[in-house]
DNA sequence: CCTAATATGCCAAAATATGACAAAATCTGC
DNA sequence: GCAGATTTTGTCATATTTTGGCATATTAGG
């Protein structure tokens, strides 16, 4: 399970090093060091590919031109972009991510059990105060543990 | 899989280069570098060959005299311009769908499983929190995933 | 404090995008 | 149908970006 906070660099060209304890995982556990990393709202979400073809499959069957999908597919799949890491266990983020998620410096990576979250470390910080509100929050929800 | 975007510059007489990953995509998965492209929304669609050969496949079984099959497959179809990627992995776009899309200067290419949209940069910038306004509310009615 | 693993800077090589331009093809008016 | 104008196509050159590999700095574990 991916778990825990990694601060990395990324270099000016949008590369960057996977932790060592996310790398083990994806060979041990997954078999495949290629990923698919994905911009959601503040943040780029990664998923060792199996996880992703998963959901790929389910939705190319989807009716392809109704509406709902294509929106659904455009946002989703249009951010998407497959990773294989580098023998140094690098991957490159593109400028269009970078862009949009205002990537500087430096990065944190999130484990959250079977994906794990790429942050910029600037909006990562500021989002923690928020963060923990929106846990307290969410812990009258959660009904199931 | 087509996934993800690239920004490329179209010059002034539409001719406009495939990113790399869809290219590679055409050589290896579909074994051609034809593409149709026909219009959409307010962009470009794009299929390899192959794909789209599956979809009027498909199209031909729709009840011919039913408004909305003319009314789809006349707009689809209609508009449908076959291209062969030049030795520099370029093709060419047409005044009349430049003019209809109104590309300028950059256009993005937005990768969606089988097939890929292209767009005029500053339209899709515009399209974007419009987009993902969509993507949230699409999430209700995709209940197959 | 030492060793091994890890992260990252650096540089050269390869791949990619795109501008330029001439040749070929197409279109237009006569 | 023909001459000239315009557009499209093929090829090359080059700037830019990406990749691979190595070397060094940094960190973590014992």
């Amino acid at each position: 399970m991916f778990r825990g906070q990694y601060v990395h660099s990324i270099s000016d060209n949008g590369r960057v090093s996977i932790p060592a304890k996310f790398r083990e995982l994806l060979n041990t556990k997954y078999s495949s060091t290629t990923i698919i990393i994905s911009m959601f709202e503040n943040c780029l979400l990664a998923y060792p590919i199996v996880e992703w073809e998963k959901l790929e499959a389910k939705m190319i069957d989807l009716p392809s031109f109704k509406k709902e999908t294509v929106d659904f597919e455009r946002y989703l799949i249009g951010n998407a972009s497959e990773c294989q890491l580098d023998s140094e266990g690098r991957i490159n983020i593109s400028p269009v991510f970078r862009k949009n998620l205002n990537f500087k410096k430096s990065v944190v990576f999130v484990g959250i059990l079977t994906r794990f979250e790429i942050w910029d470390q600037k909006s990562w910080q500021k989002n923690k105060e928020l963060g923990f509100k929106k846990f307290q929050k969410s812990r009258d929800h959660i009904d199931e543990i």
